[in-house]
DNA sequence: GTGAAAGCGCTAACAA
DNA sequence: TTGTTAGCGCTTTCAC
């Protein structure tokens, strides 16, 4: 028995065959498919009936077209294998699509002139309602252009940019108050900061906080050591630094744990230099590497779910309220105490 | 003085503004924005002059709509934070971008039907050209699906699904042999393998294929120890289950470097067995973490760049010749010996 | 509550 | 090479 006389041969359907299926107008089809929309239950069930027998779905892109608004958000986003990013970009994107929004990733690549202007073209030529930069180092070119054509944006723990765009930054005062307090806890009178050599205004902030509340503590803090990146490799290349001679350092503060890891594992495997032994150490961020057993980091906590909860709900007010000019939103944080402050009688056990 | 008579206050400049600046129709526009159209240099640089000048962008909502088919290419993704996942999902992305194709995020989020749905709806109402599954563990559903609605459809690592979508696997025979010959040549004669509770086909394929190389090199394999998931956490449950008791294993096969890593790290904390010392291991992917320092890890490399470009290649393909059917792809895989299989003198050194 | 008609911004077939 | 015209699939006034 046929199924219907509306056919729909190789292209997919459209309200149109549905209108025809259901006997009701293309409008009526429409409207079923709109919330808040006026059709009487009968109308509503010759349409649903009909939509699901031929496979109906609303064409989002013609709908965008028609009422000149995308629930389309970009992503802006690099270096995805740093896990706390990962976690970062999966909260987002589930978070998005809760709001029916849809994630559209814009993947930064070099971070060059080139690249901030494919990213923004992309914001323009797809239409889409906002974006969201989850890099601390993406160029501060992006907020710039997105300014100027009012493409509502956020951008995550990148404070510098000014009032054009949203902010979403963690509590830097809170962290490094949190870390000083741990370290003075633990014992610490001399304490050292370690970061990457490439300045970055996000550092700053967090070394300065630090400095502040190791001052209030009545702690000495005496150099920043350095790597090339704020990652791994970069923290090996601190550790180097901070072997190769130092003054009476007892406690350090890790700009993040990846950078913390490292540091750790050259002090471990390449010196006599103990955790917690000789010298106490935390960080920032909590990634899932910093509970293994190898390492049992302490580290200041950021909860990424919070994080993009905050982002999110600054977009959508920047979305709804183009106009307004929202103040930055900062994230709380809290200690998470582990082994590398743990306070030891013999203080280089191994 | 006027910049022009043509004001486009308030809304985004149109292709029809941009016309009527530059004194020229409508599809001269459109031609001078389209690829291999044919416009005079005249033309081209009158319509040039007075995009620039009012900022316009070509609406790829419209153009699809217009031209029946999008650049979109869904993205479905779940665990992001592993970091494997980043990398991969990292370079498909911008790999994409490279091909003028635009990534669009499809979250998995709990794997259940609804989920299956949900993203293959999202397919069908965004009219996404094609779609690239990056997890083992996303439910088969989708697969079907999307076979069922014509959405071309590659999946990474996840050989189950019939030839009614294209599959990218990395070489598991290959694979196995690998690890079985690292074993091998480190002095193993007894060896087991290391993977999750939940079947998996993936995991019976890598098994399977590691189980064949044994025997052909002459080592007895006794054992499957499992943890709950193929993480961290999964790695330390199989590690307390092989501590807890088992034959004269002297070298063993994890199913993936998480996994591998918390085994170690259990073993080496918990217990007095040592690596390489009492026990050789070797793992699978090569994530950065395998060759941190603490673990220097013996691993069966696969390069998500090579993944990548190879699930790109055979979406492509499908996008471009739907009818055919596509054979697998399978990725090649090379060894990345480290301390982990390293032969030494005092089987327990500590 | 319902249908007719106009329009969102663009491309493409056609005629000039 | 150009401009005219007719859609692409949908929403949304506007009468009824």
């Amino acid at each position: 028995m046929p199924k219907s006389d509306v056919t729909t041969a190789g292209r997919a359907p459209t309200a149109d065959d549905v209108a025809r299926l259901a006997g009701v107008s293309r409008s009526a089809v429409s409207r079923t498919f709109t919330v808040g929309a006026s059709v009487s239950p009968a109308t509503r069930k010759k349409v649903l009936q009909a939509a699901d027998a031929i496979g109906y779905r609303v064409n989002f892109l013609a709908r965008s077209l028609s009422q000149q608004r995308t629930s389309l958000v970009g992503l802006v986003v690099a270096d995805m294998d740093n896990s706390f990013r990962g976690r970062l970009v999966d909260h987002l994107s589930r978070s998005l699509v809760k709001l029916e929004y849809r994630p559209f990733l814009l993947p930064g690549t070099r971070g060059d002139d080139d690249d901030v202007r494919h990213i923004t073209d992309m914001m323009l030529h797809y239409k889409l309602s906002g974006a969201i930069v989850t890099s601390d180092n993406a160029p501060a070119e992006i907020a710039e252009r997105c300014a100027a054509h009012d493409v509502p944006l956020v951008l995550v723990n990148k404070p510098e940019a000014g009032g054009k765009v949203a902010n979403v930054t963690l509590d830097c005062d809170k962290a490094g108050r949190l870390a000083a307090e741990a370290l003075r806890r633990a014992g610490c009178r001399t304490v050292a900061f370690a970061s990457q050599r490439r300045p970055s205004h996000t550092i700053s902030l967090r070394k300065r906080a630090f400095e502040r509340a190791c001052r209030d503590l009545g702690m000495e803090i005496v150099e920043d050591f350095k790597g090339d990146a704020q990652d791994y490799d970069g923290g090996v290349e601190a550790a180097k630094a901070f072997a190769g001679g130092h003054g009476p350092v007892d406690g350090i503060y890790c700009v993040n744990d990846y950078l913390a890891l490292g540091f750790l594992d050259y002090l471990r495997h390449a010196t006599e230099i103990s955790v917690p032994g000789d010298l106490k150490l935390v960080a920032c961020d909590d990634i899932a590497e910093a509970a293994w057993l190898s390492y049992d980091l302490t580290t200041v906590r950021q909860d990424s779910a919070v994080i993009a909860e905050a982002a999110i709900a600054a977009l959508v007010a920047r979305i709804e309220n183009p106009g307004a000019t929202s103040p930055p939103t900062f994230i709380d944080v809290s200690l998470v105490e582990r082994g590398s402050t743990r306070s030891t009688f013999n203080p280089s056990p191994r």
